[in-house]
DNA sequence: TAAATATTTTAGACAAACCTAAAAACAAAA
DNA sequence: TTTTGTTTTTAGGTTTGTCTAAAATATTTA
């Protein structure tokens, strides 16, 4: 039931309202939404009212909306799709991580369950995508993976790159001589009690980073 | 050059009008391209407008479409994407041959070069797709595959069923019956003289089917 | 708390890709 | 070669998803 057929405009606005809301339970404003998708807010309120009148969402005039547990449901899907394009793209078709996302935005709107369940067998069940993200299962359940920063890893525990804070060129030039990027596995080998820098193993090389870099990092813990 | 991004509806009518003119030999009816699309001919003629004044198609009033060279070389890139996703449908995620069309008309118009070059090159850089139709490489080359009946091909000759001439009930039994569906491969192991009958091997079984069957059942050479 | 500023909504327009109904052009048959 | 029938085009309309400009509401600040 419920397997209403969206548009792909639909599903966008759908999937953003959602990772707005923080998981379905803040409201959210038209001008976020509008900022997100580079749309007018006065064609967000078109497609708010829409969207409504399918009870996907739940608004208020001049306050702001919230997704609905149907909404969730179907947000959830969208969001599936999109991990398991990305996983696809990045494992098997060898992509970089940082060109799997616009891609992923197309191929998540061919919305065929048997494909997505297909796909998902086929990749045999990734539990997180190559941005550390978890990946709703067929039923919507997710995982839900605390980001952290490298420095809250114990010793000998693993993580995957899913997050820069900082975001100056230097830092980026930095994590670029440190062969760091989002999908880069970590472990955390050493913990200098001196100064809190940390020993990190990456790409089987040991490097040793400051306090202030390994706050910049937050990773998935896996 | 010449790389315009077209719309799905755009890519669909130079697609079908392409297969209408037989490898670009041929003028193209609007009420063939209607009945194909199922669209209204009045539509047709508004989409013929716009592809004209791209210079995908030469249009004469009243008289019919030629695709022109452009055309053809953006319509072959089509057809790339489209049987590349068939193969990857069917190889991969395991789909029936007649499940795979309908998923790859919809996954023929994420349109990437980088990503249909590196599903090709994971694939293997195939020639066919599932149904026996050759696949055109990077630069729209395409390697012309005479279909033939399976009564053409010489002892110890394979092809891949890619065509059903008699579309009868009996006839779609009959096949079931045989293990012979669109890309069944099929090895032709005698040719019985008295009546023209021919043994063939299909899935490690060996049948014999008369001169009828077998001239109604079109396949590819491989 | 009144004025100034922000946000959100309404109103009206537009392009894309369809549609129906009617006119125009072409083809076939009497 | 005129009539009849078919095909194609034109004209005008609809829906979806966007836009701009202006009005309505909410929020902030003086």
């Amino acid at each position: 039931m419920s397997n209403i057929n969206l548009s792909k405009s639909e599903e966008n606005y759908l999937k953003s309202i959602f990772n707005l809301s923080e998981f379905g339970n803040k409201q959210v404003t038209t001008n976020s939404i509008s900022k997100i998708l580079n749309i007018e807010p006065a064609s967000v309120t078109d497609m708010i009212k829409k969207l409504s009148k399918k009870n996907l969402i739940y608004h208020e005039k001049y306050k702001g909306s919230t997704i609905s547990k149907s909404g969730i449901k179907i947000a959830l899907q969208i969001i599936r799709r999109h991990r398991l394009w990305e996983v696809f793209l990045h494992d098997k078709l060898k992509f970089k991580w940082d060109e799997i996302h616009e891609l992923a935005e197309e191929l998540e709107h061919v919305s065929s369950e048997e494909l997505i369940d297909n796909l998902d067998k086929y990749l045999k069940y990734p539990k997180i995508d190559p941005h550390g993200d978890p990946i709703p299962n067929k039923m919507g359940e997710i995982d839900f993976i605390d980001k952290i920063s490298i420095s809250d890893l114990g010793i000998g525990e693993k993580g995957i790159v899913s997050r820069i804070i900082n975001e100056d060129e230097e830092f980026f030039n930095l994590l670029k001589k440190l062969d760091i990027e989002i999908g880069t596995e970590i472990m955390l080998t050493d913990k200098i009690e001196y100064d809190q820098s940390v020993e990190i193993l990456v790409d089987k090389k040991s490097v040793i980073i400051s306090k202030d870099i390994s706050n910049n990092i937050k990773i998935t813990k896996i």
